[in-house]
RNA sequence: CGGGGCGUAGCGCAGCCUGGUUAGCGCGCCUGCCUUGGGAGCAGGAGGUCGGAGGUUCGAAUCCUCUCGCCCCGACCA
């Protein structure tokens, strides 16, 4: 493509509406603008990145044995009534009526649409296994878009439905698409982990996250040094407690005026947290829980939310506190108490620890679970610190931020059971399809790309993903002798099968290497007036190595290497 | 939805507090000259319902009310 022909509008300056780096790059570079709010046009080298991941994202997919079709974006109430998800959404969803009065939605997930296909069209064992996916754009009423294609209402994403006769097979096919996934995000020259992840508000019973390694991520990740095991901070877990043999001693009555914060009761008492377990109410769908953990740690919510089967866990106000429990918020304890008490498992390995005294300006001192209380139920309910170890080998933990750009899921049969999606097994009886979900966010992966890298001067595109290979600056447009050989070596580029960008405008040099920096392409090709002397092309990566290649022969070997690094890749 | 902030040329901003005659600056854009290895220089030029509506006033970008849009911080998710 020659730069003169190309609708590129790079930006000098940084728009203010775009924080992190990049929204900021892809509004500089000309990859994207904004619409409005959360919704994006896509300019043709934006357009161009995305098609990359695109490709990678089919040519795997297809690898797995699935099958590309695509789904409408306007769906109906109905096909959402019967799932249950017409109710349970929520305002993401974006609900309309047509002319008709009938009522629909964007399509924010396919789940609904994609069992109603199979069950009107697929009715035998014999035609499972059946994996199903598309790229498509989506809508999701977000309730704050931010950070440009990073989280956006509107986006594209691929998604991916699995149908199989059994829970068996649903296991193989959930490992498929683990595996494709893993092949996916390499050949897409980025840095990522697996992790196990909360299945979520979607359901079902076992679950995967990818995410892209970078600091400027939302989600935090935690990775054993060990072995592994990586999982995100709403699942991770430590290791079993273990409890110590000690003696219990007596409980007793202390008064700890005006101390509420476990800080002031531990310095008060001459303690520590971890001698001391605190008691947090919650408001679980509108039922309070009293939670226990110990002082320094904290409540994981998705873990109470599961526990509890709630779908919307809250800490509860002050006010709230001392309506349900009658005691004022800071006094609290396990003992006697009215609500519902759950313990994380550390606490029962605890023993003559402090707790609230159920009454204002008092602690109970010598605390022990079972002799003192006893909780409904005890699980893992905190969020994992640097202090806890891996659970399958005892190493410790890295703590480091992700971005979210794919999601597997084992669903089980919900949508099928809900939406009577039926088949007739071996023995000619009725069976339900046993479904998995596979995601990625395939704007988000370009974003994602450019957080992982870039630097002062712009994008470094991983090669797989660049929207073309190889930038080819003409810094002496006038010269004829320069012009026409670089014409020529456009041309070879383009016949050797490497999409290339001519900088053919009539621009300063300066302007060609800021933009060329700016789009971030892996390799940067030169010809300038010294050119007709030396016989030699400049060439420089993205990231920084340089080196001359003679005239003749260029061509090759620029397609060697690319070749070689696309290989690197592919490799297992 | 709660909290904070911003809407003035394609982009970045000043002007507003303390109302006043033609609304400014930098970048970008157009023309010409000149220049050509890291966002040059000179000269000329185009481009604005000051987000919108209403009000106060002799007079509103500026003050008041309402409204729309956008951005940032918290609860969702690819």
């Amino acid at each position: 493509m020659r730069y003169s022909e190309l609708l590129l509008p790079t930006l000098k300056e940084n728009p203010a509406e775009a924080e992190v780096v990049s929204h900021r790059l892809l509004l500089r570079a000309g990859f994207i603008r904004k619409l409005t709010s959360g919704v994006y046009s896509y300019l043709p080298l934006g357009l161009a990145a995305i098609r990359r991941v695109e490709n990678i994202v089919r040519e795997e997919m297809n690898r797995a044995g699935a099958q590309e079709l695509l789904l409408p974006m306007v769906q109906p109430a109905e096909l959402w009534r019967e799932s249950g998800r017409w109710a349970k959404y929520g305002p993401e969803l974006l609900r309309f009526s047509d002319r008709h009065q009938r009522e629909s939605c964007l399509g924010p997930t396919h789940e609904e649409v994609i069992t109603d296909l199979v069950r009107m069209n697929v009715h035998s064992y014999r035609d499972l296994p059946l994996n199903l996916y598309q790229v498509q754009t989506k809508f999701r009423d977000e309730i704050r878009p931010r950070f440009g294609l990073m989280r956006g209402r509107e986006f594209i994403m691929k998604d991916g439905y699995s149908f199989d006769a059994d829970e068996a097979g649903a296991e193989i096919t959930y490992k498929k698409m683990y595996d494709a996934y893993q092949r996916i995000f390499k050949r897409c020259g980025l840095k990522f982990r697996a992790v196990e992840a909360d299945t979520g508000s979607i359901g079902g019973s076992f679950s995967h996250e990818f995410m892209v390694l970078a600091d400027t991520g939302e989600d935090t990740i935690v990775a054993c040094r060990g072995c592994d095991y990586a999982a995100n901070l709403e699942k991770a877990a430590g290791t079993e407690p273990e409890k110590d043999d000690v003696a219990l001693l007596e409980l007793e009555k202390v008064a700890t005026p005006g101390k509420k914060k476990v800080d002031d009761v531990c310095s008060f008492l001459g303690i520590t947290p971890e001698n001391l377990v605190k008691t947090m109410i919650y408001i679980a769908d509108d039922a309070p829980v009293a939670v226990l953990v110990r002082g320094d740690h904290e409540v994981q919510e998705v873990k109470l939310a599961n526990l509890t089967g709630a779908v919307d866990v809250r800490l509860a106000t002050d006010d709230e506190i001392n309506a349900h429990t009658g005691v004022p918020a800071g006094f609290l304890g396990p003992v006697d108490l009215n609500v519902p008490l759950y313990a994380d498992r550390e606490v029962m390995a605890m023993a003559n620890f402090v707790v609230g005294g159920g009454a204002a300006d008092i602690h109970l001192k010598n605390v022990n679970p079972g002799r003192d209380f006893t909780p409904e139920a005890v699980a893992d309910l905190r969020t994992v610190t640097v202090a806890d170890r891996c659970p399958r080998c005892g190493a410790e933990f890295d703590f480091v931020r992700g971005i979210e750009v794919g999601h597997i899921f084992k669903l089980g049969t919900s949508y099928s059971d809900a939406m009577k999606a039926r088949f007739l097994d071996r023995d000619g009886r009725e069976q339900v399809f046993v479904m998995g979900c596979y995601g990625i966010g395939v704007s988000r992966i370009v974003a994602a790309a450019i957080e992982q890298n870039h630097d002062d001067d712009g994008m470094i595109f991983p090669l797989p993903l660049a929207p073309f290979k190889v930038a080819l600056l003409n810094l002496a447009l006038k010269d004829e002798e320069v012009t026409a050989a670089c014409e020529k070596l456009y041309d070879d580029l383009e016949a050797a099968g490497i999409e290339v960008l001519y900088d053919d405008r009539n621009e300063r040099p300066g302007i060609k290497f800021k933009d060329a920096d700016l789009i971030g392409l892996p390799y940067r090709l030169v010809l300038g007036k010294k050119f007709p002397e030396s016989g030699g092309i400049e060439v420089r990566t993205r990231r920084g190595e340089s080196f001359s290649l003679p005239y003749d022969g260029a061509v090759k070997i620029i397609a060697e290497r690319i070749a070689g690094e696309l290989a690197a890749t592919m490799a297992d």
